[in-house]
DNA sequence: GCCGCGTATTGACACTTGTCGATATAGCGG
DNA sequence: CCGCTATATCGACAAGTGTCAATACGCGGC
């Protein structure tokens, strides 16, 4: 984990004008980077669809091991790099862990990359 | 550069439904993590807004090599990137390289990760 | 034809990242 | 209290990435 991920997280969309309005600051490009870096990941894409896809948009983490082909760690892993970023929250329950998506933080980020 | 970025690119927003609406093939997953990871680094989000905020949505390369503080080496090869991902288009013009957004390509990307 | 200028490519480097196996932690049921 | 199950953390490794200095390429002017 880069010390990058230490800082303030979870600044979702509390960042600035959509990125063709004007131009980028460098801080405020960091952060933009910082969440996309998130997403740019094809096991992580796949969690948070299917995460997105479960009633309630919530699921257990023992659901989400087998869809992606990966090991438990790995997946755990995953989880805790989109839960940092702001974009699902997780919660213990009995023994399960269940993460859920965090509600327009996708679309936070969408608006910044959309001109219109 | 990656084996990744040889494969067919500029396929930008030729891809699927939005992430939350169903869930994402192993396939989907990867192009638009491709896509992801070409906008997920500071240096290109300030040079893509940049080009958005100059007149006709273009810029030559010589003005963009200062304001982002880095070599002419290193601004040229995330050019490349935009580039080769499909969000830029570069046109030799004399001497000068002029690098275009290039429309709907940002909007293509902000739509998957949209839920409305 | 040669030179100078703008841009791209190459080679090298440190750093980050995705992945796994092994292990630790935490909660439940007996 | 003990073992079982679910999840997280650790350590390690290969692969990918951002950066630069050096160099190559291409165009226009002399």
């Amino acid at each position: 984990m880069s010390i990058t991920s230490l800082l303030p997280v979870a600044d979702v969309g509390a960042c600035c004008a959509p990125l063709t309005r004007e131009t980028l600051g460098a801080a405020d490009a960091v952060g933009l980077a910082r969440s996309l870096k998130a997403l740019a990941d094809p096991t992580r894409l796949r969690l948070i669809s299917i995460v997105a896809a479960s009633e309630g948009q919530e699921a257990c983490a023992c659901d989400l091991t087998a869809p992606v082909g990966l090991s438990q760690p790995t997946v755990s892993h995953h989880l805790k790099v989109l839960t940092d970023a702001g974009f699902l929250t997780r919660t213990q329950r009995g023994n399960w862990a269940h993460f859920a998506l965090v509600p327009g933080a996708l679309d936070s980020v969408a608006r910044l990359l959309t001109s219109a």
